[in-house]
DNA sequence: TAGTGGTCTAGACCACAAT
DNA sequence: TTGTGGTCTAGACCACTAC
């Protein structure tokens, strides 16, 4: 228990004092990564302060990253493993899908599960492919470990008519299982030139924590990703990545003047 | 006072309830956007709970952002509005910077502060664009404003030997204030054709919860951008945008298999 | 069995705004 | 003045894990 006295006085909120005393005390190596940090109990005892001044103090640095609280267990400092999400990748001729490679570049041992069934549009997926309402259409739900820990998790959707028949109708199975989107409809002549990819942030819902290992207080990514080809949208995704461990990388070309604008 | 009862006895945790019965009552419209939501002394006294159980539900739903809460004042439904962020539009021959756009495709007044000073280049900064050490840097600091609200911070560096005595030198001043980085340096025959932007999200830091008016719970982006010329870099920036009323739209062309890979 | 974090109660004082 | 949320104390019971 080397952490030191809170000095500052001042007016500040005393979970934040201690806050800051733990981040430092992180920071400074008194406390190495993957090991065990003072939790709530320690800290109620250490500071003389109550259960939830104790408990906002480890909040504030699990939001950002700093710790994970493992419910009955312990409260542990995060290594920092950072996975990188390369959208590049999605460049054609890759074998493997572009989740394997980042992981492979991280180190680690990537595995991929992927259920898939045909069912009917709703709207928002109808609209996101320019169908109507009800086609039939091809979901599938993957789920993306690396080094046996979920990082990832995601549901396409790809209008049944254009896959049905073909090799490659079920993502999951045959020749081109495990292959990206791109490489897939390749496989059948489609040529798909462009993607579009809209981010947004939320905390994890409904059993996304559990499911993906996203610490209390921790938010995940949320990327809705349209593939076209010719402006016309062949796949559509919602992927769901936990923050705490993935950062996202694009790196594009900036078009030039008399390029033509593209869907949203 | 239209909260209903907590039916579900369950395990669940009374907080959890709790928030589930004011998300679907403000999905159900009973909270119309920007009216004002129960406290925290009305939870305790509807459902006769504690404070801390009270917060929990409102923090959830805060993180979430669907609710605001204002301290001392009381909490209020958001309202959607929802800002893009379009890095599609670096592209070339646009008057105003990408920002300006964004809001007034949203409909919203914009205004961008800037400051600038040349520095020494630090270590982290020195090696996104590929310089050594105390080279000096412009830096400049921008706030962005839409509609009176500030949704975008950011700190831009750019080696000072490649502006220096130029048009462009300082960016808020001269013909192409306001313009943006890609058309900054076209007028001065430097034509940037690649950039990359790396995305994490955090919780605010400091003095960013107050600066961009980021509501208790909700997180930022923080984006590290890089502009490149012919691989070399010219601009770097540290981009930091509440997350709360921002999605990022990336949108961009499948490299094909005989692309050069791009720095990173 | 001892220790952990998860949840919760029942109070309290404070500064500030009056959406 | 009244009501708001921000902060905090001092307890409590629980289920689960590690030893």
């Amino acid at each position: 228990m080397d952490l030191p006295e809170l000095e500052s006085a001042r007016g500040w909120p005393v979970h934040q004092q201690i806050a800051a005393a733990l981040r430092s005390a992180i920071d400074a190596g008194s406390y190495p990564p993957g090991g065990r940090v003072p939790g709530e109990n320690a800290i109620m005892k250490r500071y003389g302060v109550a259960r939830w001044t104790a408990r906002q103090a480890l909040a504030e640095l699990s939001a950002a990253g700093y710790i994970r609280t493992v419910p009955k267990v312990g409260t542990f400092v995060c290594g920092e493993q950072h996975l990188v999400r390369t959208p590049r990748r999605y460049r054609r001729g890759t074998r493997s899908a572009p989740f394997v490679t980042d992981a492979r570049d991280a180190g680690l041992r990537a595995e991929v599960e992927a259920r898939s069934e045909v069912v009917s549009a709703l709207a928002g997926i109808a609209e996101r492919l320019s169908v109507s309402v009800d086609t039939p259409v091809m979901r599938t739900q993957y789920r993306f470990l690396a080094g046996g820990r979920p990082v990832q998790a995601s549901v396409s959707y790809e209008p049944h008519a254009a896959i049905a028949g073909t090799p490659i109708e079920y993502p999951e199975r045959g020749e081109h299982a495990g292959a990206g989107v791109v490489a897939r409809y390749d496989a059948i002549g489609v040529h798909i030139d462009h993607v579009s990819e809209e981010v947004t942030q939320r905390p994890p819902r409904g059993t996304e924590a559990d499911d993906l290992d996203v610490p209390r207080g921790a938010h995940v990514f949320l990327i809705h990703r349209t593939f076209t080809s010719k402006g016309r949208p062949i796949e559509t995704a919602d992927i769901v990545i936990p923050s705490d461990r993935y950062s996202l990388l694009y790196s594009f070309p900036i078009p030039d003047e008399d390029d033509e604008p593209t869907a949203t």
